[in-house]
DNA sequence: TTCCATGACCAAAACGTTTTGGAAAAAGCT
DNA sequence: AGCTTTTTCCAAAACGTTTTGGTCATGGAA
């Protein structure tokens, strides 16, 4: 036996017939607008409760442009082009906790792949808003919603694009110092930094904000560049170019990794070449994940606190779509987890 | 500088009175209904293509009873109460795929929690289908969607619903009996059974064909229960509670446990109490996790394959949605991945 | 009494589609 | 030519709301 009945909704018609009068006198009671009778409201109110009415929210987006719903796009899934990169688990993390702040504020949230492509479904941009996460740089996606005047948030702002403003930081430079501050509190003298390939704000930003201080340090940027997507193996690569730098003084004695799986790969080849972790070469990840978790040893990462983050993503964009334009975006704080990989006193 | 720009569509009268034509045979053309002359067709769509038109969702959805979105309501997750339960990597791998899946059918995908409760938007229950995975017996959320006639599937079966027919079975009894068989090949004689407390199938299922097995076989069943929300703790707690066993006979040489927290937790105290894994005692999980993969040692898991699985939900519902009355669901096949935890040779 | 607020309600328009039931023009047939 | 069929198009209804611009009493102020 299956079900498929028919698909007959409770009608404000039925309510005002039932109630007797006319449809804009429930539309009033139910939404709290007009001046309508205590008495008359009263009885509505029963009357729609008791048919177990409740308005068509087609019917009533199509009539005020407003759905109820959100839109996700999260670009490094994207990029990765796979949904299910094991042992990430920042963006599950970061989708459900959305999901879940904005069903407390009345909105479902839609999970949507990158919407310039075809074949994207109509609705996506028939939702209120969009909560973009990690940016490329120009990144058509904003492009495109703009140019459909969706209001927008990004997680971490499009480097590309000085003028728009609504994004939220993600305490990048705060958590670089930190990373830098913590090594070099260890002894580490010559730290270097592995960053991903995607035109986003975080590679960018720590980057940026890694140079600054080496240059503060007086001490030689060591950055290197491996795609996301290239996983433990690409920590293992870059770690084999490390190695085989030309002078010995040049290989680091400490490595930023901003992927836990880099980090993880990285690591694993160090100690393949008879380095010990914390001994000879310390490890941090901008990222906190399974694999630096549980690595051997476990690896200092900072805690990217994505429920925090979807939280503060959601309740922003809210507020853009209910017009207001002054609140600024509130600031991330995220915090370092400090693992065996880094434990290591300070040599004078 | 922010971007809130007035939202006004290009709607299909502008297509029809730019291209000389009425708004119906704008919609024949672009929608292939009707009877319209090559000619004029062909420039329907150009100046369509010209103008960036594109049928606004909602309004179509009023007009067709059709949003183009499904929901998703992964019911444990209502439970476990908390979207973010660290190494619980199943369901969000599950509702990418699902997202994915849907996308690629040119539906969106809509994160919903329990829509049985208050406060939940009232675009849940205008989407076009549910997956509603791991229902609970007599689960409301099912009665709810019914009641309203909204196409819906399920990821396993309603235990106390045997009327309801439209659920993707999860190969559980298949599942079962590869662990049981893969331990007594390797020489258990006595294997123990966890499972959870929560009402849904997965657990209902694997028990009766643990009983069953056990039946044949002439072994006592050893069935332990513990909450899903426990987590390794509460692994420990059965571990506890067998290794305290009134007769030393009864302690298990194996044990089946269906979630990879509690098979870790209680692996740990196995461990602690100075039995070998996989010499004294065996341990697999019923779900691949993060926990399972990293235990030392690493524990044999069925890997469930979520993606799969998704894929298939999707593919049901759309068929459902689409009328088709026939289709009989498809079979899911999962995969066991042997891990040290039972890496034993068989004692004659 | 006359006038003007005010309170309580409602008819109709509007949102942007799809679909129904034609109508007009063209073509075919006798 | 007269009739029927086919082709091509369109006006209007419908989907279920919200909102606009009223109407009609009622009551108080002049």
């Amino acid at each position: 036996m299956n079900f498929t009945p028919e698909r007959r909704r409770v009608t404000i018609h039925d309510v005002a017939r039932e109630a007797g009068v006319s449809i804009t006198t429930v539309s009033h009671s139910l939404n709290g607008k007009g001046v309508v009778a205590a008495a008359t409201r009263q009885r509505v109110l029963d009357t729609a409760e008791r048919l177990g009415y409740s308005a068509d929210a087609i019917a009533r987006g199509l009539r005020s442009n407003r759905l109820g719903v959100l839109g996700l796009v999260i670009r490094p899934l994207d990029t990765l082009d796979s949904y299910q990169p094991v042992g990430v688990d920042y963006f599950v993390r970061f989708a459900g906790a959305a999901a879940v702040e904005a069903l407390d504020r009345g909105f479902g949230l839609m999970l949507v792949r990158d919407p310039t492509t075809k074949n994207v479904p109509g609705i996506a941009l028939a939702v209120d808003g969009f909560i973009i996460s990690d940016p490329l740089g120009h990144d058509p996606v904003i492009e495109l919603l703009q140019r459909n005047g969706i209001p927008l948030v990004t997680v971490g702002r499009d480097v590309d694009r000085a003028d728009f403003t609504d994004w939220l930081g993600l305490g990048t430079d705060g958590d670089t110092r930190a990373v830098l501050n913590h090594l070099t509190d260890r002894g580490a003298r010559r730290v270097a930094l592995v960053i991903g390939t995607d035109t986003n704000a975080w590679n960018a930003d720590s980057e940026q904000s890694y140079r600054v201080w080496a240059a503060e340090r007086g001490q030689t940027a060591m950055v290197f560049q491996q795609d996301e997507t290239a996983g433990e193996p690409g920590g293992e690569a870059i770690a084999e170019r490390m190695l085989t730098a030309a002078k010995q003084q040049a290989v680091p004695d400490a490595v930023y990794c901003l992927t836990g799986r880099h980090a993880a790969g990285l690591q694993r080849r160090f100690q393949l070449a008879g380095y010990e972790v914390p001994a000879d070469v310390m490890i941090v990840a901008g990222s906190d994940s399974e694999q630096t978790r549980n690595s051997t040893p476990p690896i200092t990462s900072i805690d990217l606190a994505p429920e925090i983050t979807a939280k503060a993503a959601v309740s922003f964009l809210v507020r853009r779509i209910e017009g207001d334009i002054e609140s600024s975006p509130p600031v991330i704080e995220n915090v370092l987890r400090p693992r065996q990989s880094t434990n290591r006193v300070a040599v004078g």
